[in-house]
DNA sequence: GCTAGTGTACTATCTAAGTAACACAGTGAT
DNA sequence: ATCACTGTGTTACTTAGATAGTACACTAGC
């Protein structure tokens, strides 16, 4: 995985354990990998894994077990928020942005329908 | 205007300008306005917006001339590229993001359509 | 020259991230 | 039962970059 430079590494691996969520590679309950093999993983500092567990824990979507390991909370309710929350942003971002260029809704349609044709 | 608090200030000023240029309310040749003025119009520090016009010169998208101000560049062509790099780099980050999450390309478009929808 | 407007430079502070050392929990050998 | 070992999370210290506060320097017009 490559991180855009420009944003905190631990709130883009965050916004990967979201995205894993949503998509279900990562399910309730499940233990993630340790600080430092998800360093090694990201080549990157286990200090920064730390701050990413620690803000999740914060959030409430996981639990640490200390010695054991860090999990996924086995909130469903929440999960399902997240998954929901997750295609909402990335949806809703992309109009903002498209209406900001004073495009019209069929064109921001279109431009997602152009786009996709070209590439499959 | 609010800036996301986990990006670079002087980053998020240049994507206005960019969206600025796309949208058609900076043109080719404009005057900018002044480090201080756009320092109080964001509610930020001149040195922020310093920052924001050195590396939007570095980019070549303006020309300064000290005592006098800065101002976008004459260069059609290079406006050109950056009105159609800002709406495809809008699409692409939405589609690649989707696609993460296992979406397929007719869920990609309709969830725009139900949501501009929903809206309209 | 003086003034008002402009970009620029210096310093301090805060935060993200890297380096390294510390502390706890389970497991197996004794 | 106890000890050492291994895997786990945690903390302390340091470095680099973004931003704020402040002061400096250039340009045009009078």
């Amino acid at each position: 995985m490559k991180f855009d430079n420009n944003r905190p590494i631990y709130l883009q691996i965050i916004s990967e354990v979201h995205k894993d969520l949503a998509s279900g590679r990562l399910v309730a309950g499940q233990k993630l990998p340790s600080v430092r093999q998800l360093a090694i993983d990201y080549k990157v500092n286990p200090n920064t894994i730390q701050r990413t567990f620690r803000e999740l824990e914060g959030m409430g979507m996981t639990f640490t077990k200390r010695g054991m390991g860090t999990f996924i909370t086995e909130d469903a309710e929440m999960i399902e928020e997240i998954k929901i929350s997750v295609v909402e942003g990335y949806v809703n971002a992309y109009i903002e942005s498209m209406k900001a260029l004073n495009l019209s809704n069929e064109e921001i349609v279109e431009i997602v329908q152009k786009r996709l044709g070209g590439v499959a």
